[in-house]
DNA sequence: ACACCGGCGTTTGTATACAAAACAGTTGTC
DNA sequence: GACAACTGTTTTGTATACAAACGCCGGTGT
């Protein structure tokens, strides 16, 4: 199947057609298919074959491969070609301490520099997951979680940062979506986030920290018993 | 299922020649290049110029600047070629931000994870470094000082932790050399590292974390001075 | 004189070609 | 019958070729 990389940009101002680099979007595409699952751990990159569906020549996808390499999502094995990197358990672990520490930065970044829009927005968010998760969808839900989360590190104001915690959370969003969550635990996933708008909206800096730090520990625990006693990637 | 303890990689044993890819290779000499400061802000990086200086052609010389590009070193401008990033004052500001935070988080791994015998190389280093300021050599000094950081990062046992730290303090490390140090400042610098050691060596997790912060935040103080009222890089 | 326009050289962006390395299947030998 | 070496094929790694975009410079018109 063909998959469309050259979209018509409606995002800009019209006057500013913003060219983009083709390996830019060869490698958005790869790392939505590995985040989503449609490229799962391990697998073999064929270059031909990513070639004709991308509908891009090999320069460009090789450029891409390599940037995606320095974001950990393949691994390069030396003329012998890429793979989807894998998840090794211990490596999740790790990634999860590193978020923990960036989003409690965030929080209390966000305590300070957020504007009111932006809290309202994340306000916005936290009601529609709510919705989702009320009518039980889970897709939804996640997919709100992200963007609250996402929001937050962009109400930071620290770009640096909020482009850090992109870069952990898509090495590790393939196993968030693994997770899965007994009713319990949703609810209790729920509880977090509402304490966490309640700081947010009280400014309350320290106490935002804590809860962020909690919420991702427990999200940690739920991923590591879904992952299995065992490494999930291929590793050779 | 079987549990594989033995990797089925017996390691690097001096066997491997370990080939290196070539782009991989120009990436860390142009990072160099760039860090060091031989390759200054808002230099143009002329394709054809490079290749001859690198001893590259220019498939693996623009698989470099991608991945560059996606550290922050380098800015890509479309059709019209690639400069050496320019460093913002606000953007500098940000990453000690982001650093303080993951060399809080290593400081309190460290104190939890690191082995004695990783914490008498870091003593080791840290004399070295006090033989440095006896000395007054400002060179040496800032060698030592910036091994002793890395090790503490290693010392955490956490991987995506260390890389990332690396990946920050390349984008800031040209602004690092920029701070001159008056002697006072420069022996509260090293007190600080004493206390560091000796919090270090209590394996007192809270301890570090604090000074660690208050460290950076010191740095950052001297960087700001030594950069200027006004963005340093060119930003056109 | 100044502003606008078109040609020309340079540089980038992309595609393709070539060579070396790895994999697989086969055959020969022990 | 099994193991090892060989060869054909595929795939990667690197280099080069081609086309479009950009910028500069001179010319021309007002």
């Amino acid at each position: 199947m063909t998959l469309d990389l050259d979209t018509p940009q409606p995002a800009e101002a019209a006057a500013d057609p913003a060219p983009r680099l083709l390996h830019e979007s060869v490698v958005d595409r790869l790392r939505d298919m590995i985040v989503h699952g449609e490229l799962q751990a391990g697998t073999k990159l064929n270059e031909r074959v990513l070639c004709e569906a991308l509908g891009a020549s090999r320069t460009p996808l090789r450029e891409a491969l390599k940037v995606l390499a320095s974001e950990g999502l393949v691994r390069l094995l030396p003329n012998r070609g890429a793979i989807v990197a894998p998840l090794e358990r211990s490596r999740v672990k790790q990634i999860f301490e590193v978020m923990g520490a960036l989003e409690a930065l965030a929080g209390e970044l966000a305590c300070r520099n957020a504007s009111d829009a932006e809290i309202n927005e994340i306000r916005a968010l936290h009601y529609q997951m709510l919705a989702h998760h009320a009518r039980g969808e889970l897709a939804g839900y996640f997919r709100c979680n992200q963007e609250i989360h996402a929001k937050l590190m962009e109400a930071s104001g620290n770009e640096p940062l909020a482009d850090t915690y992109r870069g952990m959370n898509a090495n590790v969003r393939r196993a968030r979506y693994m997770a899965n969550l007994s009713r319990e635990r949703w609810d209790h996933a729920v509880s977090e986030h509402q304490e966490i708008l309640d700081a947010l909206t009280r400014r309350d800096g320290a106490a935002l920290q804590r809860i962020l730090r909690d919420h991702l520990a427990n999200k940690l625990v739920l991923v590591m018993e879904a992952m299995g006693p065992e490494t999930e990637g291929v590793a050779r």
